[in-house]
DNA sequence: GCCCTGGGTAAGCGCTTGCTTAGCGTGCCC
DNA sequence: GGGCACGCTAAGCAAGCGCTTACCCAGGGC
């Protein structure tokens, strides 16, 4: 039970840093929310920064997982997407505190970190072109700019962290359901 | 000429808010980006926050102008939805540092000046569903969830502003074409 | 010529910040 | 049962923060 510690300290981190952003959150005020002294947080991690690159990058590992585990190639295109959408709008519905950290205080890193972090960023979008470009491929979609789509696809799944509230009226899967279904509106080719 | 000392030090705060955060940005770096000495913008704001309530402001009433400019009643549903996204997504890249300190710096603002700009918010997304209604009763357009999908076409021009980049290769055109395309393809009935 | 007003400054106050230091208690090894 | 590693704390340091104070000076009215 030695681990608690560390993860309190994080969970306090996603906490403070989603509720106030991370410039305007105090290390002291993540102690407290972790029931520690002040200087507890530095028997875990180095700096307040170090935290944040924590909280960070395993939100990122997470998305992405999400987003590879979807991302089925025996199923069609049109499914493909349907399910990358639905998952990954999901996935920030259900974590609106740690996608907020993620996408807005991306500056706040080190460039070091930065950097790491947006490699996993980079390897996000790449799935979302894959699959656009198979669909095209395959004459399912219709699709002229691969990469502005794909885009325009992920602002409304990232796009949610600004308003979506966990004790709002929607789900996290309305939501989901009402993102996939417009995606593939977005892009689905239809013969007339 | 008396009226350029309160524009440099708006201006210099729109830079320095932009680039670093709110709470990141500190008064002095205002001033001196202004070319003032610290206690000179004081002369004119009375704390840091009235200057990004101003900024918050300023920018919420130029954009809701672009859309109640773009809803042109006597046009077709269609036509002013492609009017409207286009103008509000033109309108975030050419303004791509107001439009993040707008989006991501909202909850600095104190309680007050929070529901003042709401109020605008709301207008602007009134506008929207209020095109998308017409464009179901006119049969334009096939919405069941007219609230989300509203929300939803908002969300392409507002988290451009999240990785739009002036000097990058697309212009703020490029990308208003884009997202009025696509915008149009998600809601427009097709009869098949 | 005098004063007043308004935009400006140098200096600094009180407080908070991220982080450090020196030390404390508990449990485990031998 | 002595030593020691580990998780933790009380106290505090240097730096930086938003904002204030006391003062300056050019221009206009009378």
């Amino acid at each position: 039970m030695t681990a608690t510690a560390r993860e309190r300290l994080l969970e306090a981190a996603v906490e403070a840093f989603a509720e106030k952003g991370f410039t305007a959150t105090t290390t002291r005020d993540i102690a407290a929310r972790a029931g520690m002294s002040p200087a507890a947080v530095y028997v875990h991690h180095d700096t307040k920064e170090s935290l944040l690159f924590t909280v960070s990058l395993d939100g990122h590992r997470s998305a992405l997982d999400v987003v590879e585990r979807a991302d089925d190639p025996r199923s069609t295109p049109p499914e493909r997407l349907r399910r990358y959408v639905h998952d990954f709008s999901a996935w920030h519905a259900s974590h609106s505190r740690v996608g907020r950290i993620v996408q807005y205080e991306f500056d706040a890193l080190t460039p070091e970190h930065r950097a790491e972090v947006a490699a996993l960023r980079r390897a996000i979008e790449g799935v979302m072109q894959r699959v656009l470009e198979a669909g095209v491929a395959s004459g399912d979609f219709a699709v002229d700019d691969v990469t502005g789509t794909a885009r325009a696809i992920l602002s409304l799944s990232i796009d949610l962290v600004r308003w979506f509230s966990p004790t709002g009226p929607q789900t996290p899967e309305d939501v989901a359901e009402l993102h996939s279904r417009l995606a593939l509106r977005m892009v689905l080719a239809h013969d007339d």
